[in-house]
DNA sequence: TGGAGCGATTGAAAATTGCTATCGAAGCTG
DNA sequence: CAGCTTCGATAGCAATTTTCAATCGCTCCA
C-alpha cells in the first residue's frame, strides 16, 4: 500500500509515468499497474487518462496530501527506529536560503559534536524550493523566512532577525558612514541577488519604499559570487548583518547599517509538523533552540511555548 | 506494511496474539510472522519475548505511536475518498460523557439533515474511555472535558460551559430557592455518577472544597438511571444545566443553581488532530462550531481562530 | 504430573507482485 | 500525410510473498 502512495506522489512530482517509475525504481507498468490498484481500492479516478500525463483529478490531489502524509511518517517511523536502536545516526538534509547558508555552521556544528554519526547535506534552495523540498521528503530541514510568504504545515524554530548592511569599499562614497537610509542605498549601483530569491524581494520592496527602482548592475544566485565582487572594492552590496559578520571584514570593505526603515525579517529553521517527531528531528529542534538562544535571546524567549492546543 | 501495524495495534490493544490476530481477521500465526517482519525490518525487538505475552519493549511503545498515525492516516484516507466519491456517506461514532449525551442530539439532528447518508453510533463513555476510543481509532469523535485532565494530540471545538444545578423535588428543602451553595448542597442525601467519572469528580471536589465529604446515598453510571430517582420526589442530584434543561422540569421537579463557587467547566468536540481533515471530521466541526455559536456565543468567538502555527 | 493455554515453526497452497514484450493512440517532422 | 517517436496500457509469465492448517514446545497451574 505504501510503496502505491509513493507511487502517486512521484507521479505528482515528475509528472510523468516512465520518469516517475524510474524514480521509483521500478518499471512503467508497475507503476502504472501500482496507481490503478489505488483507483481501485478508492473507487476514483485519480490521473485524468489522456494519451499522455495531463494531471491529477480532484481526487487524485486530494489523495496526494494524503500521500504524502503517510508516507512522510512511514519514513519517519523507520529513521526514528534506526535512532533508537544505534542511537542517532543517519543523514540530515537541510534545504537553506543562500543568505542563511553561513550560519548553517553553527547549527550543524555542535549538533555533530554531540553526535559524531550523523551525516548532513546542505542545499542552497530559494525559500520556494526549500518548502517544497521539504513537503516531497526530499529534506529534513529548511533554514528560511518564518514570517514572510506562508508556510506549510510544519513546525518552527525562530532563529534570528535579519538586520540589512550595505556592504561596500572602504573608499565608496559610503564607505565611512556609521548609517545610510535605504534611500541612499538605492542611488549606488548593486549585485543582489536574483529575483527568485526572497531576500531580493525584501530588498527590492524596501528599495521602492524608499522611492527608488532596484535596478542592480549585477545579480547572481549565489552570495559568494556577490561578496568576490564586492571585496574587488568596486560593487557594493545588501547582505544580512549575520552573513556579513561570517564572511568576515577586511580593511577595504566596510558592513554600514542601513536605517529607515530598519526592517527586521525572521530566520528560522522549519521542520515537518510530525507527532511523535523523529529522534533526529527533535535533536534538531533542540539544538535550534540552543542556537537561538544564543543568537538572538528575545526570539527564543517567545519560542519556549509548548506546542499550542490546536483549536479549530 | 499497513496491515502490519495493524497488527502491532491489535497487539498493543488485545495483550494477547491469539486475540489480537482474531481482531484483525488472521490467523495466529500470520500475525505472528508480521510482527516478527516489523521487528526485521526495524532491526529492533517490538515485543518482550516470553513463553506468553508480556508487553511491548521500549522501541515497540515507539513504533505502537507512529503504527497509531499512520494507520489513523490511512484509515482517514480511505474515508475521505469515499467522500469524494459520493459526498458523504458512512459512519460516525462518537464517544461522549454521560452527562453530554443529551446534547449530542443537537450535534447530530443538524448534521443529518445536511448529509442523510451519514450513520450515528453514539456510545456512553467515562472521559478517559473516551479518549482511549479515539487515540485507538475506535471512534471519530469525543464529547468530554477539554480543560480539565490533559488531552492528547487533538484538535477541540469548545461547545459551552457546564454550569451545575440542583436537581430536587419541589417540596424539598431547598425546593423553592433561587439558588443553593454547594456547603447546602453537601448537606443533603444525593444521587451520583460514579466516581471513574470526571463530572462526579468535579462535583466531589466543589464539595470538598465546601467542607463536606460527599457521600452519595446512590450512584449510577447513568444519568438516567439519577434522573429516573429524582422524578420520584425523595431523591436529589446535581447535573448540568444543559442537561437538566433537556431531560424537562415537572411541577415536581426544580432545578436550582448552585453558587459559591459558581465553578464551570468546558465541554467541547474532540477529533483526532489530522491534516488534512476528513471531510466527515471536517463537516463535524463546522456543525459543531455553529453549534458552539449558538450555545455559548463567548466560547465560540475564541475558538474562531485559525489553527495557531506550532513553535516548537 | 498431566492438561490447558500460548506463541513459534513448518510446509504447502494461494495470492500478489513485478518484469519483459508488445500494443495502440497521439504528436512531430520532413 | 507517411514515418517515426513518445507515452501509457495490456498480456503473459516467473518469482516472491502471504496465509493457513497442523503441530510443536514451553510454562503455568491444578
Amino acid at each position: 500500500m505504501i510503496d502505491r502512495l509513493e507511487f502517486l506522489i512521484a507521479l505528482a512530482s515528475e509528472q510523468h509515468f516512465g520518469r516517475a517509475a524510474e524514480a521509483c525504481g521500478v518499471t512503467q507498468p508497475t507503476l502504472s499497474a501500482g496507481i490503478k490498484q489505488l483507483e481501485g481500492m478508492f473507487g476514483v479516478m485519480l490521473v485524468q487518462r489522456g494519451s499522455r500525463f495531463i494531471g491529477l483529478t480532484e481526487e487524485g490531489e486530494r489523495a496526494l496530501e494524503w500521500a504524502r502524509r503517510i508516507v512522510g511518517d512511514a519514513r519517519a517511523m523507520r529513521q526514528d527506529m534506526d535512532a533508537m536502536k544505534h542511537g542517532l545516526v543517519g543523514h540530515i538534509r537541510i534545504a537553506a536560503i543562500p543568505t542563511a547558508l553561513a550560519m548553517i555552521a553553527m547549527l550543524t556544528t555542535p549538533f555533530r559534536a554531540q553526535h559524531p554519526d550523523v551525516r548532513f547535506t546542505v542545499l542552497s534552495r530559494t525559500s520556494v524550493e526549500a518548502l517544497a523540498q521539504l513537503e516531497n521528503l526530499e529534506v529534513e530541514a529548511a533554514v528560511s523566512y518564518i514570517d514572510n510568504e506562508p508556510l506549510g504545515r510544519v513546525s518552527v524554530v525562530p532563529l534570528y532577525r535579519e538586520r540589512y548592511r550595505l556592504l561596500t569599499s572602504a573608499d565608496s562614497e559610503f564607505g565611512q558612514r556609521d548609517h545610510v537610509t535605504w534611500a541612499e542605498v538605492g542611488r549606488i549601483p548593486l549585485c543582489l541577488l536574483t529575483p527568485d530569491m526572497q531576500n531580493r524581494r525584501i530588498i527590492d520592496k524596501l528599495l521602492r519604499a524608499s522611492g527608488t527602482e532596484p535596478a542592480p548592475t549585477l545579480q547572481s544566485n549565489s552570495m559568494i559570487v556577490l561578496y568576490a565582487h564586492v571585496r574587488t572594492g568596486r560593487w557594493s552590496t545588501v547582505m544580512p548583518a549575520k552573513l556579513a559578520e561570517t564572511l568576515g571584514l577586511t580593511d577595504a570593505v566596510r558592513s554600514v547599517p542601513i536605517v529607515d526603515p530598519e526592517e527586521t525579517h525572521t530566520m528560522g529553521l522549519i521542520v515537518p509538523d510530525r507527532e511523535p517527531m523523529t529522534a533526529m528531528t527533535s535533536a534538531l529542534v533542540k539544538e535550534a533552540k540552543r542556537l537561538a538562544k544564543v543568537l538572538e535571546p528575545s526570539l527564543a524567549a517567545g519560542a519556549e511555548s509548548l506546542r499550542p492546543r490546536p483549536i479549530v
